[in-house]
DNA sequence: TTACCTCGAGCTCA
DNA sequence: CTCGAGGTAA
């Protein structure tokens, strides 16, 4: 029952508690030091959603109630960053962060460099905007270019403030970590293991799959935490630009946004390894897992002065702690047959558990690598997961070593099929000599053509695949249009229903394009991009099948090991049969004709971006260009073809005057997309 | 490479 | 309830 007129009383108590609950949020998230108890804060709590139950009129979309998580999402929307979220060069060695320092002061002209440093979250990386103070849209880093909107669920983080204080910029992206404390962590495993559920394994995983959640309920009563660290897309309106990332860090943290406390500010290698070892003692006693530190060039102008390589910039580095190394058995090692043929050993560990995952397979790449770390069968051997992800056999040892463990060869015949293995001379990599002929290659070789970026056959996965082959189904890619309902529900965990969408997904499959076409034969060297250019620069499958040496060499970007590798699969009898049944099985596309000029004016062309433009945004410079097939790179080289220079030009103007590199307006830029290319 | 989430559908037991 | 497939993240 609403009652119309709320009592100055009750909105003044409503306000208190919405003041209160906001600052135990901070206290507990941003300062570490909460002042109440878990219970109190649910007292209050709930008396303010009582208070606004009773008086509707007190509800605010950024009252802290509103963090309990409202409807359930079916999807996870997709979001354009305004300014890409780009990683960081990681360094695990001193040497390298003292590179980084020497190249920093020499591209600066300095003799010692100002760092702002901080600890290096362990979480997941994301956007939040605020657009007039108000928090508008979160999102996950997602490619660095395009992320999924996750605002429903980054709401019920408690350390992300819904609305920024009055004085705040009219627009804010901010950058930064979302995760959970290790506190938070361990209560939530105690939870699960009462309530008999599954345990998470580590906080960023636990952090990950609540944010993942459809329904912000449950993210809500995961507990995250958030840190920021940057800022993307911001119009400053009347506020003053910080001039330095410690600044902004300062005016982040006057904005109420959490920033890690222990941050600093210090200058040359000394102070960045001094700091590195400083967070090393403290990293246990943090209540959040880091994974290394951060050095951030501190004065935004020497950041602009050295800007970017390719992804990454190169103003910053990501000094890493080293990777977990712990010892673990070789229980085997088996030798896998790729879609190539190609034979990679695979060492089966005993489980341990190292990096915060379980690790029970890793690859030895090949036979020397297996014999110059001569790694045998009964083996302890030291693991970590290098660069993050591959776990790696670090090294063996040795008094763990069985007296008559045999040296690891490579066997002579291939395991899949028994065909002959073959290495040749100046290669590192054997392969089986079977071809088609060896079940584990016509499982890749189907696995590949079923994939999302070739046929796109749904359903097609590798234990269906499995399946087909060995119960001899399926021979070739064209084999499995001739399957019916009847033949695939006989298989395992195939009944009418999921045999008849994979037969409804292979009969979708036969319209298709000549690029996917191409790219699902799986020719060697020949992935996305070439099967893409081969398509455009012939235009019809005839015509690539009838190309010679000569023919090919003129599509861009085809060298003679491509040639080669083409002329050899269209050689095969076998490749030009399955070919003709797959056409004749009704796999169609449109034929072109040939564009043998390599799409768009700018074909070729590499560009670089400097200052601002006049009315274009560097991504819409950046978009235009490459919708005319040219490149836009972050820096100027031999082989830049035009600087594209707006007011405040950087660095890359000198470069390009001293490369004798044309330099072009925004004007001239917009007259050679409107009437083709200047002469050089 | 591993872990997590979601969805559809099959399997199992009542 | 369990499994396979598909997606995301680091």
């Amino acid at each position: 029952m609403a009652k119309t007129a709320v009592p100055a009383k009750i909105a003044q108590r409503a306000a208190k508690l919405r003041t209160d609950l906001d600052a135990h949020n901070y206290r507990y998230y941003v300062e570490d030091a909460p002042l109440v108890s878990d219970a109190e804060y649910d007292r209050l709590f709930r008396e303010l959603q009582a208070l606004e139950r009773d008086y509707p009129a007190l509800s605010t979309p950024d009252s802290p109630t509103q963090r309990v998580g409202g409807q359930a999402a079916t999807q996870f929307d997709p979001v354009t960053h305004r300014v890409p979220m780009l990683s960081l060069n990681n360094a695990f060695a001193d040497e390298e962060a003292e590179a980084f320092d020497r190249r920093a002061r020499a591209a600066l002209g300095v003799e010692e460099v100002d760092y702002a440093v901080e600890p290096k979250f362990d979480g997941l990386a994301v956007s939040l905007v605020y657009e007039r103070g108000q928090f508008t849209l979160g999102a996950t880093r997602g490619d660095g270019n395009t992320g999924e909107n996750v605002t429903a669920n980054l709401r019920t983080v408690r350390a992300i403030p819904m609305r920024l204080p009055a004085d705040a910029p009219p627009l804010l992206e901010v950058r930064g970590e979302v995760l959970m404390l290790k506190r938070d962590f361990a209560a939530l495993n105690a939870a699960q293991g009462s309530a008999g559920e599954k345990l998470f394994v580590n906080p960023r995983n636990a952090a990950a799959g609540a944010l993942r959640q459809l329904d912000p309920a449950i993210t809500a009563s995961r507990r995250l935490a958030f840190f920021s660290y940057g800022v993307g897309a911001v119009e400053w309106g009347s506020v003053t630009p910080p001039a330095t990332q410690d600044a902004l860090l300062k005016l982040l943290a006057a904005l109420r946004l959490p920033v890690a406390s222990q941050r600093s500010v210090v200058r040359g290698l000394e102070g960045l390894l001094g700091y590195y070892r400083f967070i090393g003692t403290k990293r246990d006693k943090l209540p959040f897992q880091i994974d290394g530190v951060v050095y951030k060039v501190n004065p935004f102008a020497q950041q602009e002065r050295l800007g970017f390589v390719s992804r990454a910039p190169r103003f910053a580095l990501a000094h890493k702690f080293p990777a977990e190394e712990l010892p673990t058995q070789v229980l085997a090692i088996d030798v896998q047959v790729g879609r190539t043929g190609a034979l990679t050993p695979v060492a089966r560990l005993k489980p341990v558990f190292v990096g915060g995952v379980t690790v029970v397979n890793a690859t030895l790449h090949n036979e020397d690598e297996v014999r110059r770390k001569d790694i045998r069968v009964g083996d302890t051997v030291i693991v970590r997961r290098a660069g993050d992800v591959i776990p790696e056999v670090v090294r063996v040892l040795p008094e763990g070593r069985q007296p008559n463990a045999p040296q690891f060869e490579l066997p002579k015949r291939c395991p899949e099929c028994g065909s002959k293995v073959v290495r040749l001379p100046d290669e590192a990599i054997a392969r089986c000599s079977g071809g088609l002929v060896c079940p584990a290659q016509r499982k890749q070789a189907l696995l590949h053509f079923a994939s999302r970026r070739a046929m796109d056959i749904e359903g097609l996965g590798d234990k269906l695949v499995d399946q087909l082959i060995d119960a001899g189904l399926a021979h070739t890619p064209a084999d499995i249009y001739m399957l019916g309902v009847a033949a695939l529900a006989a298989l395992d965990r195939m009944a009418e229903k999921s045999a008849a969408n994979v037969v409804t997904a292979i009969d979708k499959s036969r319209a298709t394009t000549l690029a996917r076409f191409i790219y699902a034969l799986g020719i060697r060297h020949v992935g996305e991009t070439t099967a893409a250019d081969l398509a455009q620069h012939f235009g019809t499958f005839d015509a690539l099948l009838a190309a010679d040496e000569h023919a090919l060499l003129e599509v861009r970007d085809v060298g003679p090991v491509l040639v080669q590798s083409i002329l050899q699969f269209f050689a095969e009898a076998h490749n030009r049969d399955v070919i003709a049944q797959l056409r004749a099985a009704g796999v169609h596309w449109t034929e072109t004709a040939p564009r043998r000029e390599p799409a768009g004016k700018f074909a070729g062309l590499t560009f670089v971006i400097t200052g601002t433009l006049p009315t274009f945004s560097r991504d819409d410079a950046k978009a235009l260009i490459e919708e005319h097939g040219g490149k836009v790179a972050g820096s100027v080289s031999k082989k830049t073809a035009y600087v594209i220079a707006g007011a405040e030009p950087g660095s890359k103007l000198d470069k390009a005057s001293e490369l004798g590199v044309p330099v072009l307006d925004e004007q001239q830029l917009m007259a050679m997309v409107a009437h083709g290319r200047i002469k050089r």
